[in-house]
DNA sequence: CATGAATGAGTATTCATTCAT
DNA sequence: TATGAATGAATACTCATTCAT
């Protein structure tokens, strides 16, 4: 696993290759920008990062893990209750993308650009988490707390709604994040027919 | 990779930017792969299509114009009623994002590498769908047909889940786009909370 | 963008072709440029011409060929004395310079541009106009009518002068052709020493 | 085609620049065949020039300002006498154009091709340049030094030839630059018809 | 740590030209 | 006569990457 150095320049460049992927895309963005962005030489960036798919790898990488560590506390402290842990999964995700908003967009945008060491980890991130949120909703309609019929669309829907936030939300607007993940909850216990 | 007959040369490329720009996103196709894939030289291409930008504006403009076409269609025959016209939406929405998958996922990606002109009319296209949307939704709200809280919340829901089916809808899977249309209406209406 | 009489194609591509190459020169002149600005096809242009140097050479050869017969006539009619004779050649020099600008420019410009077969022509006929030059300048130095030492350099530096004219000459001025070459007799006279 | 020195690419393409711009002009010479000849890389070019116009534009602007330099010191050498003026200024082009015989070529010859903004800078200069011509003759002219009726022409015609010795000079010849200085001197005097 | 200099493969695009109709 | 469709080679330029210092 890749991990981001630590140190001015390694700072630099991750801030930098980040604002710019998400301003032009990975196969739209430069190395050449990111390094001038950053304010040092190329060289310097081969020094930090030993190739431009390192650096999104990096990027990508650690927003995920940062995913999944606020999914899984979220998750420890809910319990088995399906209504409080598919509460708990909307708030860790609703979280995550407004904390993390510019990254949550590279890593959907631009994860079909990683090569096979990377994308392959990354596939199976997405997978276990996939089985979360199925397992989330399965129980619930198991014991009759959740009446959709179909599951998977149900999830499907509520990951698409929650994902999409990252595309719209203005952090200086006026519905701070845990307003609208109240909005957001509330929305997937309805497209799951909670039965309240 | 078929010979292409005489004259045919603007259809064949057109295909082939299609699948290359689904498959590796605007900048990460080259018109090299397109004129290969259509089966023809690169001066072809530029015979055809005055530049890549081109082909990709007309890629999403024929698409987007699809899709409004298919809208009005479709809230046409609905009639005034919010509930009838939101299930026309999201019918129209859901036909739309199956009917044309590769190109709609295109237009949801590639749209921000459009340069000024094709940008800006875009712009204003989404916009008017945005005020359609909302609309609907609106009006299902004032006459208390829709309980939902928060309408703007509830639209980017339903339309980001619609949205989503484009990247995960398999044609060869066992569900139709008919039976996916009852689903996702379903779901809306749950959105919105119908008060049925 | 005039309209071309049926069959007067030949005659529109070599007025295009004068237009653009005077423009742009003949490696940045494109033939696609000539045959739109002359209202035609580029396969037509192939019909007229064999090639873009072909159409080079023709415009060259007919404008040099313009100014070879308006020397000859001039010199016919002007008898044996060299200071008549270097009057009419240069009269006839000025002339041609005013009256085709243009192809005058183009002659001088891009004749280095001729490839093999034209260019041989062409250098023939520079050194037979140079010998004719020459001649006339030797003559007058031998019959002690002309007092300048350098016969060659006098002879290169009214040459020059009346080829520049081509450049900064505008037909619309109040400058005539037949004052200019008065004006341009005198200055001949003047370099080689005439003693009046 | 000698190996280059590490750190001296950036002169060596300046070179090679110069002698394909003057053989084949700024059209019809492309940068793979300059970086051919300087021996380097056509990235190698990139990184010292930004682009093919700006390896014209300095090719000319340093040339122009040698000129102007060159001029400037043989005029405020020369004091108010108009006949010492024209002698310095003659003496000071001719000079030029035997010394930097290629660049003036190239100056002359694709001057045209520069773009607006090194264009216009030009345009300001070859207008002063002029401004000085013609000052010295009027002053001349005015003072009864100079006895020819159409200064303008004058000038234009002593520019013309001096201009064109670029054209013709062989520095292998026997005629040195101060020998061709004297003989241009003596040709510009009579064109102003100096009353010695 | 960091840079200046360099590279080879690749980019989109335009060129003069050809050919079947 | 004339054209619409196509081509291969060339165009200027940018890319990610390397390496000696």
């Amino acid at each position: 696993m890749t991990t981001i150095p630590r140190g001015m320049g390694g700072a630099a460049l991750t801030a930098a290759a980040r604002e710019t992927f998400a301003e032009r895309g990975y196969h739209g963005a430069s190395i050449r920008d990111i390094a001038k962005r950053a304010g040092l030489s190329l060289s310097a960036l081969y020094y930090w990062h030993s190739s431009k798919q390192d650096l999104l790898a990096a990027l990508i990488e650690d927003s995920i893990n940062d995913y999944f560590q606020t999914c899984d506390a979220a998750l420890r402290a809910a319990g088995p209750d399906p209504t409080d842990r598919l509460t708990a999964i909307v708030r860790a995700t609703v979280d995550y993308r407004v904390r993390r908003r510019i990254e949550s967009n590279i890593a959907a945008r631009e994860a079909r650009n990683l090569e096979p060491p990377h994308a392959e980890r990354l596939d199976h991130l997405r997978h276990a988490a996939t089985a979360q949120w199925d397992t989330i909703v399965d129980d619930g309609v198991t014991q009759r707390i959740f009446g959709c019929q179909h599951p998977i669309d149900a999830r499907r829907a509520i990951q698409a709604a929650c994902n999409a936030i990252a595309q719209w939300y203005d952090p200086t607007g006026d519905v701070g994040p845990v307003e609208l993940a109240d909005r957001y909850v509330t929305i997937a216990l309805r497209i799951v027919d909670h039965q309240g």
